[in-house]
DNA sequence: CAGTTGCATTGATGTCTGTCGATGCAAGAT
DNA sequence: ATCTTGCATCGACAGACATCAATGCAACTG
């Protein structure tokens, strides 16, 4: 079970195009699609709160045992939301014993910073001369 | 119509916590629910690819009319994802005339870039000493 | 003035999603 | 083997969301 995330964000295999560029070149429908699956993994609260609690934990590693208490939610649910941040290959989850350790793929978190960055030396927009049209 | 997004990532104001940290802390409730909304508003295709279109656009700024013929969808389903986009502060919107140009807002990306990169000296997780638990 | 064009808003509709209780399954305990 | 505990899956349901046609409004044109 720990690796079936999606190949969203394919880095490191097809080296080609390292990232999508979302800011510096218009997306591609399919780009756009998968990228889509990640950012609505991280548009819910819960998903975040349970997000940063495994990533920020001490160990790398947090029991879902652990994670379930937080919340004022039913297990199924939790469950539910580690499984939909799992597949967007957010984290990943080991089974040890009785306890199923979530952590951090911290590949898919940098992936998305560098995908939010803009290039150092933008072209600092110059309001004087909008884009097409010639007023 | 400018300045209506939502003051989510209140960054230089109340200068005091500079990011919600979400790698780093535990997310509390109200950081996870602001935050939730920017990550939704990038949780769609075609919000994503308008983005995209927006922040590539060399002058910074497109109108409208360049956007929704670029999509197979209906003018007001590209006016509505328009607003989303706006209301969660990734773009930012002027009438000049008959045409409404959107740009992008810099600070907003900058700042989930921000949230999504993990501090440079992370411990690096030691597989052999757990979280919790006594084995 | 009336007519046209660009974009936003409204109201309706089908689909997706967050949540739960019930249940299933795996692993340890007795 | 039986019981208990930890977690995942299933089925159901209410609320949220993406989409559209119709309409409204602002600005330019004649």
């Amino acid at each position: 079970m720990s690796n079936q995330e999606l190949r969203v964000l394919g880095q490191g295999d097809d080296a080609g195009e390292c990232c999508p560029a979302l800011l510096t070149a218009p997306l591609d429908e399919g780009q756009a699609v998968e990228l889509a699956k990640v950012f609505k993994a991280l548009g819910d609260p819960v998903r975040l709160r349970l997000l940063s609690m495994i990533a920020s934990r001490a160990g790398g590693e947090v029991c879902v045992c652990d994670l379930t208490p937080a919340f004022d939610l039913s297990q199924p649910t939790i469950s539910h939301h580690l499984k939909l941040l799992r597949q967007a290959g957010l984290i990943d989850s080991e089974r040890r014993g009785t306890w199923v350790y979530y952590r951090l793929v911290p590949e898919t978190t940098d992936r998305l910073a560098g995908i939010l960055t803009r290039p150092a030396g933008e072209p600092l927009p110059d309001r004087t001369a909008p884009a097409g049209v010639a007023w």
